[in-house]
RNA sequence: GGCGGUGUAGCUCAGAUGGUUAGAGCAUACGGCUCAUAUCCGUAGUGUCCGGGGUUCAAUUCCCUGCACCGCCA
């Protein structure tokens, strides 16, 4: 028997499900599916990344601990899974006991053979920026953003040493073109790889994070994000030994957006390289969704979430758009209205109305049961259009060609329908003389449907599943792969049901059609003691200058009752010059941060539109310092 | 600032290791049918393939350069 094993990335808990999330995801469950029509042994993975400061910090704000915090996030993403018909076999946590130890031999057997080490080193820091510098990075030797002299620091931590294994990847990227595909992504690994590889750091004091792995050769600190999160897909089929382990990780295949290329193009292999372990088969990087919120319907009055909006047009269609939409590798727009069309062009028009002419003819001429048919010539074109069906499918799922697998099943849809609109099934029912030829005719419509229905099934589970029903196919777990091979599948005498409509044709409202203007992203409401906690207040600014380097960010010195540096994000509308001396609004209150270097300690007000960036200021001249309520 | 991506029909996008008339869907117009979710089938179009330069017998495709938009990093 063949096998499968897919993994998407393990998702990080400081944030709830995204479209994002759902697409990866989905891909994964549709791809899983397909290889198990096919006849192989599947095995999909999907999971949850737990540690590290960001989710400390998210549980911090929440006003949980850690761990409790981990468990409500993830299992939002548990909850989600089964919601969008996605059949993964395990879901991994990487605060599950296994993972521990599992990172934890891991380190030990990459420590164990020397290629990791313990670097307490003398660097140039610079103190703006928290930041380590190479030599080669500074600029006369000074910070490049600050042109200050770094101070000298200490600073200790472990390191794999991922630079040993810099040649070996790129003769493996090189010999196997298939590694990390689309090329495009291939391409931008080898880019990378150009310059010479820095060793990795994987790990961080206790004193400055506790929520992770504890190192097995240190226990002042724990590992840093690569050596626990990537080994999950390690974990998830139950490293280092065992029947799953040596079934699934030879056909191991990861499936991630193009943002975390780098970790597993690159670190992930040399890391497996270092334990000894085999590379993973490959790298299936894909695009993102471009939100276009402007398409979006607004007559709701919110802005619309493109995973809500599986609700309102049904999973089988969300699936079905988010497959057909995006060519795996490129961006793709996702719209309110794009989908609306997909539904109501592909699924309404071509295939559920071919569902419903189809059993309306066979129940009406044929008394509800499936027909005996005769063989006739003017039937080979559909049906070695079927034979060639499934093959090119399987060519496209090879590639991650997914749009082209629906294209090829629609050619075959419209080709049924053409099929009927020639034979003309109404006509021939008119004469008693050519029942044979009718009853052949409907026999070959509901037989197409059957190789529909079973070619759609990885994309769209449930509709597959309703037609198979109205067809009266019994035994739905024969319906594979094999059994569109060959024409004749459905047998005759099946018990025929009309049934709804599968896809009804859906309204689109467009956005400028609404008549009463509705503010489209209000936020929640906050009470007036919310509002209080904001410090606002009059400035006047003393000095601007641009940032270096950036275009849109300026610095500002600013009299607010006191003298203040804030980042202003107008640079690309304002010059320095034009601002000098205006009174402006200021948010005092704001936690400071860190823009290109330069700290800032508050927020100008000023709102941006499609015409621009304009400053909040006042009508008349008010006093430096006073209070903006 | 560095790196990368994108720019093809009204719209959304495919595609071509360089080679006759550059494609699909949607939208539009016209025609056919009535089994069907007013659906289906057929026909008809439209393009300086972002600008400029180079290589070539031949470039929209390869190279250089410019512009626009997007992303990532610092």
């Amino acid at each position: 028997m063949k096998n499968f094993y897919v993994t998407t990335p393990i998702y990080y808990v400081n944030a709830s499900p995204h479209i994002g999330h759902a697409y990866t995801t989905i891909v994964a469950d549709v791809m899983t599916r397909f290889y198990r029509m096919a006849g192989y042994r599947a095995y999909f993975l999907t999971g949850t990344d737990e540690h590290g400061d960001k989710v400390a910090e998210a549980a911090q704000q929440a006003g949980e601990d850690p761990q409790s915090y981990t468990d409500r996030i993830s299992g939002q993403f548990r909850d989600l899974w089964p919601k969008l018909a996605i059949t993964n076999d395990y879901f991994v946590r990487t605060t599950d006991t296994d993972h521990k130890e599992v990172v934890r031999s891991i380190l030990q057997k990459v420590y164990d053979a020397g290629d990791i080490y313990f670097g307490e080193y003398e660097g140039h820091y610079c103190v703006g920026c928290e930041r380590f510098y190479r030599e080669s990075e500074l600029v006369d030797g000074m910070c490049p953003d600050h042109l200050t002299v770094p101070e000298t620091r200490k600073e200790s931590n472990y390191f794999f040493r991922m630079s040993k294994y810099q040649d070996w990847l790129i003769d493996h990227i090189k010999k196997n073109p298939d590694f990390i595909r689309p090329e495009r992504y291939r391409n931008e690994a080898l880019a990378f790889l150009k310059e010479p590889l820095e060793d990795l750091c994987i790990s961080r004091p206790k004193t400055r994070l506790t929520w992770g792995i504890t190192l097995p050769f240190d226990d002042q600190y724990v590992t840093y994000v690569w050596f626990d999160a990537l080994i999950n897909y390690l974990t998830g089929v139950g490293y280092p030994e065992g029947e799953r382990y040596t079934t699934f990780w030879p056909v191991s295949q990861h499936l991630i957006a193009k943002d975390i290329l780098k970790p597993h193009g690159i670190y992930w292999p040399t890391m497996l390289k270092g334990a000894g372990i085999e590379p993973y088969q490959h790298l299936n990087v894909h695009g993102y969704w471009n939100i276009d919120q402007n398409k979006m319907s607004k007559s709701r009055g919110t802005v619309v979430k493109p995973l809500d909006l599986k609700d309102t047009y049904g999973l089988d269609a969300f699936r079905y758009f988010l497959m057909r939409d995006m060519v795996f590798g490129l961006d793709a727009n996702f719209s309110e209205e794009a989908f609306v069309q997909r539904i109501n062009a592909d699924l309404a028009n071509d295939l559920g109305n071919l569902v419903s002419r189809s059993l309306s003819m066979a129940v009406k001429y044929c008394g509800g049961t499936a027909p005996a048919t005769v063989d006739h010539p003017d039937d080979t074109h559909l049906i070695e259009a079927a034979a060639k069906l499934f093959p090119d499918v399987e060519q496209s799922f090879r590639s991650l060609q997914f749009h082209k697998a629906l294209i090829s099943i629609w050619e075959f849809i419209n080709l049924t329908n053409r099929y009927i609109v020639e034979r003309e099934p109404w006509s021939l029912a008119k004469d008693p003389a050519v029942r044979e030829r009718l009853d052949t005719v409907i026999y070959n419509l509901l037989e197409a449907l059957r190789v529909i229905a079973v070619l759609i099934t990885p994309f769209m589970p449930d509709a597959a599943g309703d037609i198979l029903g109205r067809l009266g196919v019994e035994d739905i777990e024969s319906q594979n792969f094999e059994s569109v091979r060959t024409w004749g599948g459905l047998p005759i005498g099946s018990l025929l049901t009309r049934g709804e409509s599968l896809f009804p044709r859906v309204e689109y409202q467009k956005p400028e059609a609404s008549a009463v203007k509705v503010l489209t992203d209000v936020k929640d409401e906050i009470s007036f003691e919310d509002f209080e906690k904001i410090d606002l207040r009059v400035a006047e600014v003393i000095a601007a200058e641009r940032v270096k380097k950036s275009d849109k960010l300026l610095k500002l010195k600013i009299d607010v009752g006191e003298e203040r540096t804030i980042v202003a994000g107008v640079g690309a509308h304002y010059r320095p010059e034009d601002l000098v001396g205006k009174k402006i609004a200021v948010i005092l209150n704001l936690k400071p941060v860190k823009l290109m270097g330069v700290e800032s300690h508050g927020m100008l007000l000023a709102t941006e539109s499609e015409g621009g960036v304009t400053l909040v200021s006042f009508e008349g001249d008010p006093v430096v310092g006073a209070r903006v309520s």
